[in-house]
RNA sequence: GGUCGUUUGGCCGAGGGGCUAGGCACAGGUCUGCAAAACCUGCUACUCCGGUUCAAAUCCGGAAGCGACCUCCA
């Protein structure tokens, strides 16, 4: 079993990896809110926890992946007047608060089904577990750390705090301080504190999603289902708990508060957070108005406020997982054309290397070194998942391959058998690249246009130039390149 | 205002006391009827100011820029 480090929100360092189960896995990762398309900001996660989850299989454990889907809808920032997300985007759509959710969760597989990301093992709906959330929710008052108050039900964090002095650790802000500082109880409505959370929401008369409960009839506060949804499937304790980095205060803090209420401890033991996209340098998201779904790079159209076109060109699933990939999942990726550009170039490159390897003749001697790519790059998954890296290696690789290709460098039937396991082992497997070039019926167009190429050679032999020429730009206009070599010529789309 | 993080070459982006990141772009060359690809060569950077050290982009202190989250609000 390789040795993997990942950075714990936590403790703040990369730690060791153990599970509690010998050989296997629980992971739980906040999932979309469908009120809207996915954007380029909802790909990293996804993505992200994607390769984690491949890479955690590849080496062997047995994982369980929960991946939520909130459907229940958090209270809109600047919504008028207590209406959720969903419920207030089926008002506006006149439809079904359900029907919007079914129709962006819709969206949402098959825009992950494009990027390759595998279904999660689980993908639980928040509103076909609000009996589990009333029952966390009374257990949570049993234990005295939340209270009624006009039908809702709010979470005592003075009483946690004093009691547990957690909150506030995963994001490392001091909460004391603040509530200490809050002190006028009066005029704060139903909380006691203004610090509280929701853990059931009384539901307004206008308010169209709404479930009974002993204490009204509402709806659950926008941390539970996640508390709820994974102690049911994966445990009290159980691996990692993934998401943005958005997320981590109040929402993840708060699922720990809740679960520590219960069972005096937290939920996980690593807390891994993904960074943000930005865009023009801020963060790419719904409230700012600045994002980019991801059928519109798909497509490759997008018009911002100004009715400015911020796109280029369309850009592939494959290239924005490739650009996501390209750097590590801690940091900031600002989105840029030229970037985009460049990952689609590289990505190009790193594919073209794997085809040429399939035509490589070995000789009976190897030039060169091909060990030790392997192990640099199971080194590089190991150090906190650094799949910037362990790309770094593949373009190494995919170099000697071209040498060897020019003759510059021999190899051996070994080394391409190890480059090509390689190449299936991180590149395809674990990272979760496709090959976009390689369409079904590769057998016939080959044989397609290996006819085409004899006839193309034999037109230059007679030195026909305007026959070789007409074929080439026929072909370039469906889009299929030529490339004369020393060896004939080849082609690609 | 608070907390945390970040600042690397034309662009993206790793690394993190002494040793080449990698990709894209660009320039020259090889190959080629031309072009493209590939290969070779070049471009060699770490915001600023102090300090520690034989040695700092890397550690410490400070400043500035940028960002996220928070403070209002469920």
């Amino acid at each position: 079993m390789q040795p993997l480090f990942v950075y714990n929100t936590l403790s703040r360092q990369k730690e060791l990896f153990k599970p509690v189960h010998e050989g296997r896995v629980g992971m739980y990762v906040c999932g979309p809110t469908v009120y809207g398309d996915g954007h380029l900001g909802h790909a990293r996660p996804a993505i992200t926890f994607d390769v984690l989850y491949r890479y955690l299989m590849h080496i062997g454990y047995k994982v369980r992946y929960v991946r939520n889907i909130t459907d229940v809808g958090h209270l809109e920032h600047d919504a008028d007047e207590g209406e959720d997300k969903i419920a207030k985007k089926a008002r506006l759509e006149q439809l079904e608060p359900m029907e919007v959710a079914q129709y962006y969760t819709n969206r949402y597989h098959a825009a992950m089904d494009k990027l390759n990301v595998l279904r999660p093992s689980i993908e639980p709906l928040a509103s076909g577990h609000i009996i589990e959330q009333i029952e966390l929710v009374k257990k949570i008052i049993e234990k005295g750390y939340a209270y009624v108050s006009n039908g809702s039900v709010y979470f005592n964090l003075r009483k946690y705090q004093d009691d547990f002095k957690a909150y506030g650790r995963l994001s490392g802000r001091v909460i004391d301080e603040m509530l200490s500082t809050t002190r006028d109880l009066d005029g704060q409505g139903e909380k006691q504190e203004t610090m509280d959370f929701a853990l059931w929401k009384k539901a307004s008369p206008e308010h169209i999603m709404r479930w009974p409960s002993p204490w009204s009839d509402g709806f659950p506060g926008w941390h539970t289902e996640c508390t709820a949804m994974g102690t049911k499937y994966l445990g009290e304790t159980f691996d990692i708990h993934g998401g943005g980095m958005d997320l981590m205060f109040p929402h993840h803090e708060s699922e720990i508060a809740q679960q520590t209420s219960v069972t005096g401890h937290g939920p996980c033991r690593y807390w891994m957070h993904n960074n943000m996209i930005t865009i023009n340098g801020k963060k790419m998201g719904k409230s700012l108005g600045n994002f980019i779904t991801l059928d519109e790079f798909f497509s490759g159209s997008h018009l911002d406020g100004d009715g400015k076109e911020m796109l280029e060109q369309a850009y592939s699933p494959m290239t924005i997982r490739f650009f996501i990939l390209q750097a590590h999942y801690r940091s900031t990726v600002d989105f840029s054309n030229e970037a985009l550009q460049a990952a689609q170039k590289g990505y190009e490159r790193l594919m073209q290397a794997y085809h040429t390897l399939g035509k490589l003749r070995p000789s009976k001697v190897s030039s060169v070194d091909v060990k030790g790519y392997r192990e640099k790059c199971y080194e590089a998954m190991n150090d906190d998942i650094n799949t910037p890296v362990v790309i770094s290696h593949l373009f190494d690789a995919a170099k000697l391959i071209n040498t060897v290709n020019d003759h510059h460098a021999t190899f051996t039937q070994s080394d391409i058998d190890e480059l090509k396991s390689l190449f299936d082992s991180f590149v395809f497997e674990i990272m979760g690249l496709r090959d976009e070039a390689s369409g079904d019926n590769s057998a016939l167009i080959d044989g397609l246009m290996q006819m085409i190429l004899d006839i193309r050679a034999t037109a230059k032999s007679n030195k026909d130039w305007a026959t070789s020429d007409k074929i080439r730009d026929a072909l370039g206009s469906l889009g299929v390149t030529v490339k004369d070599g020393k060896d004939g010529a080849s082609w690609e789309v």
